[in-house]
DNA sequence: TTGAAAGCGCTAACAA
DNA sequence: TTGTTAGCGCTTTCAA
């Protein structure tokens, strides 16, 4: 009842009990401990039983740095990602999550912001953590020297046991050791203009993403090749590159309004391009599709909820983030080698909702 | 020159180089290895160097699972969620992700979909990867046999040196070790109800958000204080609750509209209810904000795309995300105890956009 | 300034 | 069915 006396015990740090206090407890060794808890060797009922009172009573949770130390996995799989917040991105992270967790993995996500140093740090920092596969997403860019920087992590991961997988993103070339989920970027930005041009459209303007980025170039030569198809001459003043992002879509959009570039049809690099787009419409007083057609690319919820709804391309990225995972553990699942294919390519369709009008 | 003799070796496991290989190439010790990478003790240049090419050339990377099995810190906080690609939790995520990352430290995030169990069982999975902090983001049930063993679990965290983040969801009691980042949830509630009848409004329709839980429960507080505030009286026919989601909010609305129940405005739980809300409005031909006024929570980007632009509520997210990692690794910091203070609590206010009329 | 060696907590032979 | 023990790759005393 008297005052606890003031120890010097003050600075010792906390920790878990451990497999050893479990054993000591339910009086058998680690071993049995071990092996009472992995319930992949026989256990008697009775010592299984005293075993798992012991784990309740001390509240005892395995150390997975021990786990993945001794053991042969981590039981974790990283995605290296542009922007959490990015709908783009989500959508496929959350499709790595999901496919990752029914797998029984956790799930290490990192943001690159758009910068390729980082991306090539993230990666390192993911090999340290020993992940079972290496997820990268998104466009890249085509540097050269970025690419051998790349390629040399690939195989630094590959000689490691892990994988890195490429997903919606080009191949770092022959030999170099990934797996990879595409997407039809060229067909999808091939079927929309194509679409564009039926609808009696011929001046077409295209804006945003980046240049040099391999999303950029796949969409924009779907563009190229459907004009093409249609003996359409290609315009450089109908090609406005520049960045994703609603920003770049608003401001390039009123500068070229300011011009008199002649255009009845705007096709936005992506959806959120697209909205910046449809608010510079909007405050030019030009009606979208009455005056002017529009149209973007991934069909993200936000698609959906413009006014008009926006006539799009659909990318499966939900789809595009579980297959990721599937091809970066499948040499887990099996007794390793009998690996399947190494990459997996999913389609993609447009979505005619109410931007596009026949041009009068 | 010959072809290499296939030997019997075809199935060992490929493993990366340790730092006793690091040790053996530069002709030190593993001690003086680890000094030199860690450049927290002294290393003679020369040997610095010679350690630093012997990395080179392995590719070395040291493996972090050792590291944090000897050391102190995983250098990994986890973040639970509802759904990386809902936008609420998708900021926030944002924000953890960046302050982590300032903080060196990785992410492993993981989705709950809602179910409670699961949330209980990713906890404990997190407790396993003895990750610094864990963050436990978004509204909770306020079944008591839940918030019990969710309170066993930060208890058990806290003996183990981590600690729980309770991140826009309440205490789970005095006494029970937590950090919490919370909102001014009820205030902008009020906030928003207030406006409402500043401009005229008394019968004020409040749609959305799960019942027992504790989000729905703190707006529907400061609604009905605001309608009090006003000498309001309540009417039970119009808080109609039930979920967040799109989905939710176009049905309900649609329900309602079937109904002679008499509104002037709505008041939706959040903003993708209110999408959903302004789709069954203008199904129905009535004219958002001229027929009936609108309003939203949360402030998500989709927000300013609908037409008319949503009214709504600010949250700040991504700080909240940034202040809930700020915390959990407070003790971190500094050396240990000298912890600021265990909870924070970030403030909300209107925004006004054009989906709220005068009631004439 | 460097090395030797003792763990960190677990798994997986190997024995019994 | 259970126990003993040798690592897994690293950090960190303790000595030199």
């Amino acid at each position: 009842m008297s005052t606890p006396s003031i120890t010097a015990a003050a600075h010792v740090r906390p920790t878990s009990a451990t497999i050893a206090d479990v054993a000591a407890v339910a009086g058998v060794s680690v071993a049995t401990v071990s092996r009472a808890l992995a319930g992949n060797y026989p256990v008697a009922a009775a010592t299984r039983e005293r075993v798992q009172h012991a784990v309740a009573s001390l509240n005892y949770v395995p150390n997975a740095n021990a786990r993945a130390l001794a053991g042969a996995t981590t039981r974790t799989v990283g995605i290296i990602i542009n922007d959490v917040a990015d709908p783009f991105f989500a959508y496929i992270a959350r499709g790595v999550e999901r496919q990752a967790s029914a797998d029984g993995r956790l799930c290490l996500i990192m943001a690159t912001n758009g910068d390729k140093e980082r991306e090539l740090a993230l990666v390192d920092l993911l090999r340290e953590r020993r992940t079972d596969a290496v997820i990268l997403v998104g466009g890249a860019s085509d540097d050269p020297a970025y690419r051998k920087q790349m390629a040399a992590r690939a195989r630094a991961l590959d000689a490691d046991g892990s994988v890195l997988v490429l997903c919606g993103r080009p191949s770092l070339g022959p030999g170099v050791p990934t797996k990879m989920v595409a997407y039809d970027n060229e067909g999808g930005a091939f079927a929309m203009t194509d679409y564009l041009i039926s609808q009696g459209h011929r001046r077409i303007l295209y804006i945003g993403g980046p240049s040099n980025f391999s999303t950029t170039a796949s969409r924009l030569a779907g563009f190229n090749r459907a004009l093409a198809a249609r003996g359409i001459a290609e315009d450089p003043a109908l090609v406005q590159q520049g960045a994703f992002g609603r920003p770049f879509g608003y401001t390039r959009m009123k500068e070229i309004l300011a011009t008199d570039l002649d255009f009845s049809a705007v096709f936005a690099a992506n959806d959120v391009v697209a909205a910046g787009v449809l608010q510079a419409l909007e405050e030019q007083g030009l009606r979208v599709p009455d005056d002017v057609s529009l149209v973007g690319y991934d069909d993200v919820p936000m698609a959906n909820e413009l006014r008009p709804r926006l006539t799009t391309v659909h990318v499966p990225l939900e789809d595009m983030g579980r297959e990721a995972v599937r091809l970066g553990l499948a040499d887990f699942s099996h007794d390793a080698g009998a690996s399947s294919d190494d990459t997996l390519t999913v389609g993609t369709h447009i979505i005619i909702r109410d931007s596009v009008k026949p041009r009068s």
